[in-house]
DNA sequence: TTGTTTACTTACCTGCAAGTAAGTATATTT
DNA sequence: AAATATACTTACTTGCAGGTAAGTAAACAA
């Protein structure tokens, strides 16, 4: 895969992230690499073309996060999702998810359908995580797990969003509720 | 205030919550109200100052609501501001907060600066609910009320964006697990 | 060495979003 | 009755977003 490729579908995630999918444009990736806007067209033809290639390799890299943990402590599995948010927070963005929510019925349906697969697999996947750990003792909590990933997934991403309009550190406090919420 | 006004502000609402602030024209407005574009920018100059303008509409209602309830028990008070989500919910839009989060960066330094105003605003009132529902036992709970409530506040927030995604009722579940886990 | 593919650029087009300026009909005030 | 304000419309302008089609230079394959 060229450098070209890779680095517009590096951009095009952190425009989305930072500023919104509606928000941005070719040009705002054309400019900054350097090329032009049919550059951007070759590799992917329409707009949402890019943004289900950009969903696509989120997609990708959770898988990756699932199997290089597959056997760790659940705790442990857990700190490596969380991770993925505080790289975010680092980084002034929000996670996909949360990006693409409030603008969902804009979208093209196929960009939309892509992001329900993405979508099911993190909560299937915070759910086996804490349903493991509540089996084996490491968790604590009172709802089903289904439900109560519900709950943490909806902490980290809201988290993400609300400390930009605040403009104060919630996503850390946060994060280290979770925790302690599960673990006492 | 005019009928017409009132009209361009509620459907603005609408417009913002359901598709995104980036993703709606004056078009959108005029052609379902029968009028021409111009005459939105008659009341609304740039579409800045629509999103202002709908931002205090919605910062007024939720001050109403707090003084309305002012010497209720924290519970009912609490209720009245999940059924304001609720409602959200049943039209199949986000919270102000949520639709204008992802894009918050892209948007005018005044109407972010609008938009911590009422963040700020929101993020007190639940504070002192769960304060006042953890002080006369009401409620109970670990973290200190100001953490307490950003976590409820990011269920509620998040659990309208990710239920459009996944097409499921996510924030029923959530909106009773919140009460459960402060009530038992 | 010629042909083909890859990775682009040049040069367009189309449409619409956002906004402005000037005109007009209808009330309202003086 | 005349002047003024209100609530718009008509008629623009500007710019950019999104996309297409055809050309081209370099790499590679037969």
């Amino acid at each position: 895969m060229s450098d070209t490729r890779q680095d517009i579908l590096s951009l095009g995630d952190s425009l989305i992230r930072q500023r919104g999918y509606n928000a941005f444009s070719y040009q705002d990736i054309s400019g900054k690499l350097g090329i032009k806007n049919a550059a951007i067209h070759y590799y992917f033809p329409k707009k949402s073309d890019l943004a289900i290639h950009i969903i696509r390799a989120t997609h990708s890299r959770l898988s990756s996060l699932e199997d290089s943990n597959k056997s760790a402590p659940a705790l442990q599995r857990l700190k490596a999702v969380i991770e993925t948010y505080t790289v975010s927070h680092k980084e002034n963005k929000v996670c996909l998810m949360g990006a693409f929510a409030s603008e969902f019925f804009s979208l093209d349906e196929n960009v939309q359908q892509e992001l329900r697969t993405v979508a099911a697999d993190i909560h299937k996947l915070v759910t086996t995580i804490l349903a493991d750990g509540k089996k084996n003792g490491e968790f604590r909590f009172k709802e089903v797990p289904k439900v109560k990933a519900m709950l943490v997934i909806t902490n980290l991403l809201a988290g993400l969003q609300i400390e930009r309009i605040t403009g104060k550190d919630e996503f850390t406090v946060i994060q280290q509720s979770i925790i302690k919420d599960l673990t006492t």
